[in-house]
DNA sequence: AATGCGGGGAC
DNA sequence: GTCCCAGCATT
């Protein structure tokens, strides 16, 4: 298509909006943008944006951090290990690359977190690198416009429009080409309902000529969802403390802290909690605690119907124990007080937000 | 080549 | 309910 790239810019020079990370070209602060950027939109990560920018002003800052602090202010942003590896990276230039961010796609690339997508970004928003950005406003655009049916999530798919990217990326104007091809994507060629009526390419698009604007672009793969079913153990004591564990195995929200949890094959009533729960291990000061052997003065299930917290794999249906104990007979245990400090998963926070632990607490 | 990883918003 | 979001790492 002739002039394809200038059209684009043109449409991108009068219509962009206007972001924190634009007009900068500082590349920690673009690098911080684009992780938290990574599947997640504009509007759920601009807080988050501002957040770090603010508790840490440069990278050196971020770098001395602890981890968990950095957890903690990633609570709610989903997919935690971008803000493991964000820290790890924050430490790699600070302390190993002599506090100079990698000017190169190349070098970029190497670092955690970062992959085709994220260092072809600031490659060329901070470097004026001419690499194409190949994210998911790329493949909807291209496929649409050019009426590539080849599937997005399959290798050919990758290969194919990252090489047609890459041959239509205006090399004297990467950061303004990249930037534009994502914003067209995201505000005008949209998933649903594009607005194909005032579109500066409906002339030339295959798409829209021949009606086949909501099949493109093509997606082989389907997730398949997994019911899981969480009960969490929100022990109380009388000195008003719980017990945190931070999660470290494989699996969902590692690194977060989470209450002692006892998962099951299928919702679970209260005639049979007791049963089911006699032999969890419970983190102890020096080793673990059966749960029967605990000094349990009563039991308060918060709410029948099971919480439905939905993740991209998985449907958890989560209940919340309140576990009333005499005292804290061995168990490892946090204040409710400090609570707030640590990162927990956005299903603990919400319920945590509706609850007082002091209406539990036993008085005399 | 497949799968796992969060949470939220649009429809 | 379904789909997708300025993707990446691991197997």
């Amino acid at each position: 298509m002739l002039n394809f790239s200038n059209k684009l810019i043109n449409w991108y020079l009068q219509n962009k909006r206007e972001l924190p990370w634009r007009q900068i070209n500082d590349p920690y602060r673009i690098w911080l943008s684009e992780i938290i950027l990574q599947q997640t939109r504009v509007e759920q990560g601009t807080p988050y944006y501002f957040k770090f920018t603010e508790a840490f002003s440069d990278i050196k800052a971020l770098a001395d951090a602890h981890e968990d602090e950095v957890l903690k202010l990633w609570q709610g942003l989903g997919y935690y290990s971008r803000a493991r590896n964000l820290h790890a990276t924050a430490k790699k230039v600070a302390y190993e690359l002599d506090g100079k961010f990698p000017d190169t796609y190349s070098e970029i690339k190497k670092l955690k977190g970062v992959g085709d997508y994220t260092a072809s970004a600031i490659a060329s928003i901070c470097f004026d690198e001419a690499t194409a950005v190949v994210d998911g406003n790329v493949y909807r655009v291209l496929s649409r416009i050019f009426g590539i049916d080849t599937p997005i999530d399959s290798t050919p798919g990758k290969k194919e429009f990252k090489a047609l990217a890459q041959n239509l990326i205006d090399a004297d104007d990467a950061a303004n080409f990249n930037q534009a091809i994502m914003e067209f994507g995201a505000t005008q060629c949209k998933p649903k309902n594009p607005y194909c009526l005032h579109c500066p390419f409906n002339e030339d698009c295959v798409a829209f000529q021949h009606g086949k604007i909501d099949k493109l672009p093509v997606k082989k793969g389907k997730i398949k969802v997994k019911n899981r079913f969480f009960n969490y153990l929100l022990f109380i004591t009388t000195e008003g403390e719980t017990v945190l564990n931070q999660r470290e195995d494989k699996g969902i929200w590692r690194g977060l802290f989470d209450f002692p949890l006892l998962e099951t094959e299928a919702d679970l009533t209260k005639e049979n909690f007791r049963d089911s729960v006699k032999d969890l291990k419970i983190t102890g000061e020096t080793k673990p605690v059966v749960f029967a052997e605990l000094p349990v003065i009563d039991i308060i299930l918060q709410q029948q119907d099971p919480i439905i917290h939905k993740l991209s794999h998985q449907k958890l249906h989560v209940k919340f124990w309140v576990i009333k104990l005499k005292n804290k007979s061995g168990l490892k245990t946090v204040s409710f007080d400090d609570f707030e400090n640590y990162a927990v998963p956005r299903v603990i926070d919400r319920f945590m937000e509706g609850f007082d632990y002091k209406c539990f607490v036993s008085v005399g």
